[in-house]
This record gives C-alpha cells, sequence and structure tokens, in this order.
DNA sequence: TTGTACGCGTTATCAA
DNA sequence: TTGATAACGCGTACAA
C-alpha cells in the first residue's frame, strides 16, 4: 500500500494515511533495505586536498552532487582510497556489506581498473570523466576541455596577441591532452599569421605554481617569446604570472578551474560548470537505477567558460 | 560466535572461519542494522561553498572526518540543509529512517537549536565548535582561535611594529570575538608602547576581499594609521593587501586559516590543525559511541599554528 | 479489494 | 559449549 498506494480503495488509503500520522510511522529503510536488496545509497571517493588550489575542484563537485543526490531520493556516502587498488576494494565492502546502489566515479585516466571491475559485476556507475581510450560501455559525463582552451585561445587572439604559448602537463593524461589540444587546434587555424611549429610554443610540467613560473620562464626567455599564455591550470597559471613579474615582462595569463585563487588574484580562468556536471552524473545514475536506463549508454559533455579577469 | 569469538571453542571457532573464507560470507549490515538498531553510519553536513576560499576550511575538515572514520568502523554520510530548522528536520529523517549513530556538527554559534534538538533526544554528537554560551553538555572540539592570533601580534611585535590593527568580523559570531581577543589581549599588554584605544585600530566588516578592502583603507588613512594588520579571515587579509598596494603603503599582513589563496600570495596566516580536530571528533564519538562515553562530555582544544609567509 | 503469512540475515535468548 | 528459535520491519505472493 505504501508502495502502490492504488491498488486500495479510496476510504482504506485515507484510513491508512490517518494511522501513519497518528502513530508517527516512518519507513525503516534497514528493513526496507534487507528486502529489497537496495539502499538507495550512493558513493563517491573524497580525495586528500593534494594542491590545496586544486582540489576544490573536485569538492564542488561533491557539493553539487550531495544537492542532487537528495531530490532523487538517494543519499551520498564517503570514501577515500590511496589509489585505485584500494577504491575497488572498498568497492567490494561496500557493495556486499552496504548494499550500495551505485558509484559515481571521478579523475577517470587511461586503463582505469576501476571502470572495468564494476562492469564486470554489473554495478551501476556513472563516471565524470570520459572513458579515456577504454570502449564507450557506461554513463559519463565530461567537460569540453578542448573547448576551454578554445575559448582562452580564441579570446587572446581578438585582443591582438599571436604568439600565444601553452603551459601544460606531461603528455598522456586525458584532461590535459584535450587541453593542449584546443590551444593547438585554433591557434592553427588562426590564419595566415598562426605559428610554423607550435613545439615552440608549449612545454610541459607536472602541475605546480614552481614549476609553472619555471616553464613559464623557459618560454618567455625563448628567441621569440609568446606574449600571452594559456595553462592548464590555475597553478601553473599563477606560476606564469610570477615568472612575468619577475622577468619584468607583461604577459596575459588565461589559467583553467576558476579556482578560489583565480578569484583572488584576477586571474582570467576557465571555469568547468562543476555543479551541472555533478547534477547530470546524479541524473544518469538515477536514470540507471530507476528506470532500468536505455539499452545504450548514455552520455553528457558540459560546456566550459571563460571568466575573463584583469590577466587576460 | 562473530562478535564474541571467545564463547566457542577454538576447534569450533577454528571450524566456522574456514567455512566463512571457503564461501565468502560477509556481514549483511542491513540485517545486523535492523536487529541492533545501529548503522555504523555518522552524518556530517556539506555546505555550499560560500566565498570560494574560506570554504575550504569544511572542506578540510570533511578531508580528515572521513579520513578518521574508516579505520574507526565507520562511515560518513552527507546532507546539506539552508538553515538550522531545515537541518533539525534532516536529523529526524536521518535518524528515523537510516538509523544514524551520531553526527558531527560544525560551525556551531550562539543559541545554536541543533545541539539542543539532539541533546533533547539523546543523540550522541560532538560539535567542532565549543558551545557558545551554552552549558557544556556535550563533547566538542575547537580550536583556539584566540591563540591564533595573539602568536600573529607577537609575531609582528618582535618584528618591530607597534600600531597593529584588527580586521575582523562584526562582534557576536563566537570566532569572530575570539579572534579579535587574542590581538586585543596581546597589543594591550606589550608594554608601554601599547596604544592606548584599541578601537581606534580595529574596524569590524562581514567577510570578503572587497570589504577587506574597503576596512582596510579605512584604517590605512586615519591620522595614525596602523603598520601592520591581523586579520580575522584570509579573505580579508587579501583585501587587506590590495587596499595597502593601492595606497601604495607597505603594510604587514596576516590572514587565518592559512588558505589556498594564501599560500598561493605569499599571505602569512594563521592554520588550524583540520585534520587533527577531525580525528579528534571522530575519537570523541567513537568513545561515546562504542565505549559509553565518559560522564561528563569531552573537549578538546587544539592550538593553531602561524604559517610565515612573505605579508609579515 | 483486503488480509495473512513467509522470508530476507542478523543477534539474543533459552534449552540441551 | 552448542544448537535451535524468535524477532527486528519490510515487500510480496497468495488466499479470502
Amino acid at each position: 500500500m505504501i508502495n502502490t498506494p492504488d491498488i486500495v480503495r479510496a476510504e482504506t488509503r485515507a484510513r491508512v494515511r490517518e494511522a501513519i500520522t497518528a502513530l508517527g510511522y516512518r519507513v525503516n529503510r534497514a528493513a526496507r533495505q534487507m528486502r529489497t536488496g537496495r539502499s538507495r545509497l550512493i558513493a563517491v571517493r573524497i580525495e586528500p586536498a593534494r594542491d590545496g588550489i586544486n582540489g576544490s575542484v573536485l569538492d564542488r563537485f561533491l557539493h553539487g552532487l550531495t544537492d542532487a543526490a537528495a531530490p532523487a531520493g538517494y543519499r551520498v556516502m564517503l570514501y577515500t582510497a590511496a589509489d585505485d587498488a584500494e577504491e575497488i576494494a572498498t568497492y567490494d565492502d561496500l557493495l556486499t556489506a552496504h548494499d550500495l546502489d551505485g558509484f559515481v566515479l571521478t579523475s577517470t585516466h587511461h586503463g582505469d581498473p576501476r571502470t572495468s571491475w564494476l562492469a564486470a559485476r554489473d554495478v551501476p556507475f556513472v563516471t565524470f570523466g570520459r572513458p579515456w581510450g577504454a570502449p564507450e560501455t557506461h554513463a559519463w559525463v565530461d567537460v569540453d576541455n578542448a573547448a576551454g582552451t578554445e575559448a582562452a585561445t580564441s579570446r587572446l587572439l581578438a585582443t591582438g596577441h599571436r604568439r600565444i604559448g601553452f603551459v601544460g602537463w606531461p603528455a598522456g593524461s586525458g584532461v590535459g591532452d584535450a587541453r593542449r589540444e584546443g590551444w593547438a587546434r585554433t591557434l592553427a587555424s588562426s590564419g595566415p599569421d598562426a605559428p610554423a611549429c607550435l613545439d615552440d610554443l608549449a612545454v610541459a610540467t607536472v602541475d605546480g605554481i614552481d614549476t609553472g613560473a619555471a616553464a613559464a620562464r623557459d618560454l618567455l626567455t625563448r628567441p621569440v617569446p609568446p606574449t600571452a599564455l594559456v595553462c592548464a591550470s590555475d597553478s601553473l597559471a599563477l606560476g606564469a604570472l610570477a615568472a612575468a613579474r619577475e622577468l619584468g615582462r607583461y604577459c596575459a595569463v588565461v589559467g583553467f578551474d576558476d579556482t578560489a585563487v583565480a578569484q583572488a588574484v584576477g586571474l582570467t580562468s576557465v571555469s568547468q560548470p562543476l555543479a551541472a556536471a555533478a547534477a547530470r552524473c546524479m541524473d544518469l545514475l538515477a536514470e540507471i537505477l530507476d528506470g532500468g536506463g536505455p539499452a545504450t549508454p548514455a552520455r553528457a559533455l558540459l560546456q566550459p567558460s571563460l571568466v575573463l579577469r584583469q590577466t587576460a
């Protein structure tokens, strides 16, 4: 009667409802869970705040996910894991002990063992981050990273820059490669003034303020230095800003992720729609969980936006 | 036998253990929960990232709590609430439907209705933040905010500053008042050069970069301006830095919370031991939950530390 | 359309 | 020390 109120007579239904409020009856989810095998709980991993600057990105995603879960009738449970193997071990525990209904995975990467593990066991999940290299067998949501750096590069071209450099991460990271690609393709097709060789304008380094500064310094001290820099992260951009200042040189800079730091120092940056991405993840997961889900896994590619500030 | 292995003969125990691994048996928490009424789940509220700068503080606390919960055999469940009333309604749902074992409350304030609601129902909980004004009837963990601004002020005195201003929040917020108090008492007892009237050196405003800049400008354009500023947050400090720069004036600045922004711009700041605070909260809660807990509620006051950078 | 009985997996109780 | 059994609250299948 609780779950299918229509099968009883209206009068009986009213009588039950009355009793429910009179007695203060509330469904016991543990009992329901034991009977149905579903917990209406979804799990998401929280990572140790890494850089302090970029760490906020996943936190914002988490806020969005928690907000989106409640209206859909789900609650989110947190877990931590040091690496993929440990995370998979946690899945096992969460699944058998807590009857978790689904997972939202973040930070997918090439050869990700987590997605294949979950898929092999028919566990419902959605990834925030596309299945890099893997077959598109699960639902995913991602932000169009290349479109982000494309917008940044276009903006710089529009303001008169022609030699626009790129400070990125080492090749192979998917997200990093996409961010470089957006810059590269925009610059390459920028008309007659397009640089002949893009490699002279790009440099790769691990993420960080100091590494970003060193990389930017490298670029800015070349024979024909760039007049503007597109960076793969706000950390790198912050380093680039410091390097330019130190060299007494003006250089436009655009960062990526629109973190609090970008806001604080007036750094123009590409902003990911994290709350929307999280809401989309929840939608997709709820669809799989509640509606059976479509035959072919759904996906969503969200567009980032450029937040203009002082540095570009 | 699972929960009290000692009541069976050693030989039987070995036989059971063997069967457990052979069959891949795992306890079903839903069934256990139904029988015992305990879920081994604790709940904590995640707030919408407010300022973007200060928001990271609670996120770091959350990371620490999740890390500490796992070893203690608990998992953390997230919820959101727009205000205290909505949060209390959520407690009710969480408690009756999910059999939550306990809560960790953050951002306690004067006349907090949440603590009295939980206490009235004998729900186990710990607060991160002392019971401002309320009787000490529950366990709590807090950071000695006054000691933080005291350390900042002492440092400035040691480096030769005598007129040290304070940019804080409107009175009444507990945390804000404590931060002001640490500055005030240190300056007042700084010897013969101590300023006669502290109010000439302090200004209060709502948190933010722009409001901080305005407040600092006010202070720095007075007849006898301060040469250094202690601020109640990194946002305010960032504004103060901007104001000083804009006035072409050197002014030492110390922020509070040691956020990513402080790290990025080289702002000296007071750092809260958030991971330790979270771990302590988990300890206290586990004590109440598993050990029955001490008769008088436990409390812990943690010491912050001053992170020296370029601005002071 | 309504009422009843069973079983989900666990812990606690009680008899052997 | 061991084995059997009831009960937690729900959903479901089946009988009335």
